[in-house]
DNA sequence: CGGCATCCAGTTCGATACTG
DNA sequence: CAGTATCGAACTGGATGCCG
């Protein structure tokens, strides 16, 4: 019954790979990461350092981080209150394989621009030649 | 004037390891490279591989991994018509890097469910206590 | 300062049906 | 066998406004 199917949608934990792949892509993710593995951040701090993202995302995006395990959230009884997001063992552990694939990315990003610019706009065509 | 930007969305390049993440994130892109990593398949091989996936998603996958050279694709004259797609080299090295997130997923992942569950729903509540 | 709730546009993905 | 085309549902991400 395809009509009226509840499916919840985010059943399929696939493979735990998948699921940390998606994690880091949800587009700002990897960027926190990077920042917080330099050094603790303030939530405005964070803010004013993206400066592209939203509050919502980044709120969003150190929730996911937190709850996973990454981002340790510290609160200081300031008055105005002061928010500290840093990263945790798991989420330092973590660096090195985001290094692989930041470097990977770097290393071969010419090459991908490259083969696009070749495929352009018709990949599959124009094959049978 | 935030009214009436016209911004196409899609314009940020963000940085090539943002733009790879992505990429590798569209839910079935991992699972098309790993598959391709151990021999080359015939799309309703990978079809019937990947089971979960339509024909529609298999191919948009398969396109966007070829458009990057990640991916080749070769049509044998048969029929009814044959077509084969495998790694390219520079598919394959981006296996390393693969495996590298792939290795810390599957070595963390019971600390990430941990983590979750500790969290549960309330990740930023109860920590004034 | 730090954060959440609501609303809304753009994108993604699946189901389905049709073609060579 | 190997796709393509179209539709609608779900999800993502941004803008805005209110609260402690």
């Amino acid at each position: 019954m395809p009509l009226s199917t509840p499916v919840p949608a985010a059943e399929y934990e696939a493979c735990p790979v998948t699921d940390v792949l998606r994690r880091l892509s949800d587009k700002w993710t990897l960027l926190v990461l990077t920042l917080l593995g330099q050094r603790p951040y303030h939530y405005n701090e964070l803010h004013r350092a993206i400066e592209g993202i939203s509050r919502r995302m980044l709120t969003r995006t150190l929730r996911v981080l937190e709850t996973d395990g990454l981002v340790a959230r510290e609160v200081f009884p300031t008055v105005p209150p002061t928010v500290e997001y840093r990263l945790t063992p798991l989420g330092v552990s973590f660096l090195g394989p985001i290094g692989a694939v930041a470097q990977w990315a770097v290393a071969h990003g010419d090459e991908i621009t490259a083969a696009r610019r070749r495929g352009g706009l018709t990949p599959a065509a124009s094959r049978g030649d």
